[in-house]
DNA sequence: GACGCTATAGTAAACGTTTACACAGCATTT
DNA sequence: AAATGCTGTGTAAACGTTTACTATAGCGTC
């Protein structure tokens, strides 16, 4: 018949600490938070009543006193995938570094979920944010990135918010994939895009037809394919690829996930991989490497940009104008995916 | 100079929108969140004062003034796993559903994090929590279960909590996966474990060794491997397994990551699979359909146990104990790695 | 015209923290 | 002995919502 526990459904306070403790709520506040000196005795008092009621501070309370909910926002597409996966664990690592949670909201390619999904994240007054939108129009972007300038975009670029668009360049990346290609002796390339209205899918789409205009060869409608970048979209672009089987004799993909299904749907139609056709992908994801033959392709440092943005982020809301951002660069892992034709 | 925007750095708050049009705060409130009949005259001006000082309610007030933060927080090892990467997909999809955000923490196989995560979480007030923790004692994690009736524990039995634990069974799926080895004519069978400290392995293990006695098949100790369930972890265990080179015809694995980069390891080394190793994983994972061969591998309805558990602590909540939890099976996903020895 | 009812709207007290400010006690300086 | 400074502590006012309670206007009924 104690004091304590009087309602057990209801969380301790921390009044209900300061008063088991026998000082104040200020006192409280200062040991659990390290703010400022406070005697030996009461320090102990204080620890040994939060133990004792098992109490957390409200980290609701404590944003709305201190006007920071030391909580980082991030939007992606979709956590399943695995470039937004590697994407938001050096999110959570970052916010985790600087003491922060991580709120992550899905978008799913949809204008309407991406914007509400932001509007919920402003409403959490995260202290960063992190944003990969694709699908919502430059303008309504452009009047939150106004709004809130601490909110960084990542995989966009929109024009007057350069600074706070986190990239790899596209373009460049892609000549780097379809050079490659050219550079073993293929000369009729396939490409397999994202069907997403993206900018990433139509800088890649330049980038081919750049590397191919350089070295002076062809464009073939046929063989370029807009696809879902997933698996699925993979099996199907194969399924398309086939009809123009010789008017083409390597396949450059949007992302690892297309290459590494439509190279599946090729060998079990019996078309040898690299032999018959060569294979060349992007992102260098996990899976990549544990493919037969193990897939060529082009680094997308998505961690690390996962991690500059938050940074980045974290540092202009606390009005810190240092921070500048490292140049990501996409460069080539060479595995066994690509026949050289040049060798024989 | 009018009244508005005074102050361009602060956030405009329910009171600004209440005097912009010219109602109370509680008609704003009201208006808002639809809690109350609100002249169509007065809602119009308040959403039309909203749109203007671009307000969103802030969150963290709401949460304190409602008790009730409307987030769901979720512990995971490690986000870009993508066993993990689908279940956060479903929880945020079932929060989503529940208009609540998504707090999400990793725990990265240490107890100390995992402590700290969850606590971190509680101090969130989440109106929802689902914890994949494998590494703190039961004993801390029983304390957290009491305190806090709606937590709901995933992968991980729980004695004396058994209804808020969400699993598979994993001795009847590692069972499932070694009985199909040796119906198709396997007799020594390898097994590559998960180097974690986890009731997982153990009970996987237990299944393994359950079928092969079932079977009357001796345990060859030099066979039983155990690494981390990772990419890198497969490799290795494939290093270990080569110098016992005859003394298995297949491969059962923890895990399709595990697998995956073993099978990659020995085609990379000149040995075919399925021809003179089959393999089994375990998970269908993504990636398993992509690999050549294709991976049998066993069903772990991670998305579901993701989405029930939420759905299960939101209603624990909000004391609605009615909801029960699905059985969730393990099946077969029959694929191209294994050979069937009774064939021939 | 008095009355009661309904439909809207407003007032103000919570919610659980942080922190500016005040102050008490004590040691040190003058 | 008085003045000063330093330490540790407490008090109470914010922070931005929600919501119970209260007030008022408009209207129909008797």
């Amino acid at each position: 018949m104690t004091d304590l526990n009087q309602n057990p459904e209801k969380q301790p306070t921390i009044r209900d600490v300061a008063k088991l403790a026998q000082v104040s709520v200020a006192t409280v506040s200062r040991v659990l938070n390290g703010t400022a000196k406070v005697s030996e005795k009461a320090r102990n008092a204080v620890l040994k009543a939060q133990r004792e009621l098992g109490f957390y501070l409200n980290a609701n309370a404590r944003a709305l006193a201190q006007k920071d909910s030391e909580v980082i926002g991030v939007l992606v597409s979709e956590v399943s995938d695995p470039y937004f996966g590697v994407m938001v664990r050096s999110c959570e690592e970052i916010a985790h570094e600087h003491g922060k949670a991580l709120l992550v909201a899905q978008g799913f390619h949809d204008p309407v979920r991406e914007q509400r999904a932001i509007e919920n994240l402003l409403s959490h007054q995260c202290s960063g944010l992190v944003i990969h939108a694709l699908s919502i129009p430059d303008r309504v972007l452009a009047r939150y990135m106004q709004d809130f300038p601490y909110m960084v975009i990542i995989n966009r670029v929109l024009p007057g918010y350069e600074d706070r668009c986190v990239n790899i360049n596209n373009f460049q990346g892609m000549y780097l994939s379809v050079s490659t290609l050219i550079k073993n002796g293929h000369r009729k390339i396939a490409f397999i895009n994202s069907s997403h209205h993206i900018v990433d899918a139509s800088e890649r789409l330049a980038g081919y037809l750049c590397a191919l205009r350089d070295h002076n060869l062809d464009v073939n409608e046929n063989i370029i394919i807009s696809e879902l970048p997933l698996l699925e979209g993979g099996a199907r672009a194969a399924q398309k690829l086939m009809a123009f089987r010789g008017e083409f004799t390597a396949v450059a993909a949007y992302n690892d996930a297309l290459a590494a299904s439509c190279m599946a749907t090729f060998e079990n139609a019996g078309i040898k991989v690299p032999d018959e056709v060569s294979f060349i992908g992007f992102d260098n994801l996990f899976l990549s490497s544990c493919l037969n033959p193990s897939l060529t392709t082009i680094t997308n440092p998505v961690d690390d940009m996962g991690a500059s943005a938050t940074r980045l982020s974290l540092a202009l809301y606390h009005h810190d104008y240092s921070y500048k951002l490292p140049e990501f660069s996409t460069i080539l892992i060479n595995r066994k995916s690509i026949r050289n034709l040049n060798a024989n």
